[in-house]
DNA sequence: CGTACCGTTCGATCTGCATCGAACATTCTC
DNA sequence: GAGAATGTTCGATGCAGATCGAACGGTACG
């Protein structure tokens, strides 16, 4: 179970949702997860979106996500599996999901 | 009307309009916009956030707010009065504006 | 136990962006 | 027409962020 640590949301200031989004690769990955609408593997979501980048810059942006109170982050076995914070952002953020969809 | 080019919003992708907001100064320079809710001097808009960059910096960041679509802009003698896409941008992008709105 | 797997951390590097100052353009005013 | 005020453009610079690879740490499984 453990789960990894995340910020309240409620603490996090807009201007850091919107920096953590403004990165194109954060951005389909973002996508990438709410296309999945439940927990994930990091690295199955990033391989939907058709970007190769390392895994250690994956575990960058994974964190980056993180802090910015977009994903949250379960540790199974030698995975991490990772959700969008829906009902959260919700509240705390309402449509902000809506506004990254297709469109 | 609007004097300066400015694009058509369906052809502005939210990658940019995330990325024009994502900076701090900008992002200030948006509220402003939008606490005065009318046509404004960009240069007393910037005064408004406390912000001091020199002018140059400003044409930088009002050109990068203009080609996301955020705003419009109208010569008016030597000046450069600048407004919020209001209609637009409730369309193109509902709840854009609510999101970095004070909370 | 050893090995393969998945992920994090760290240091180095590189690129893009924000910033500035100087020069130029435009318009208003006297 | 001269000068002041506002704003744009351009070249240079500095810095934060994205990227990589290597090393390390757990965990599953033979």
């Amino acid at each position: 179970m453990s789960d990894v640590p995340e910020p309240a949301l409620e603490a996090v200031p807009i201007d850091v949702v919107l920096a953590a989004l403004a990165d194109p690769v954060r951005l389909r990955f973002v996508r990438a997860l709410d296309a999945a609408g439940d927990w994930v593997c990091g690295s199955d979501a990033l391989r939907e979106t058709g970007v190769t980048i390392g895994k250690s810059t994956l575990s960058y942006h994974v964190k980056a996500l993180r802090e910015a109170g977009l994903i949250r982050t379960r540790v199974q076995g030698t995975r991490r599996l990772v959700t969008l914070r829906y009902e959260e952002l919700g509240q705390r953020f309402p449509g902000l999901l809506d506004l990254i969809r297709d469109r």
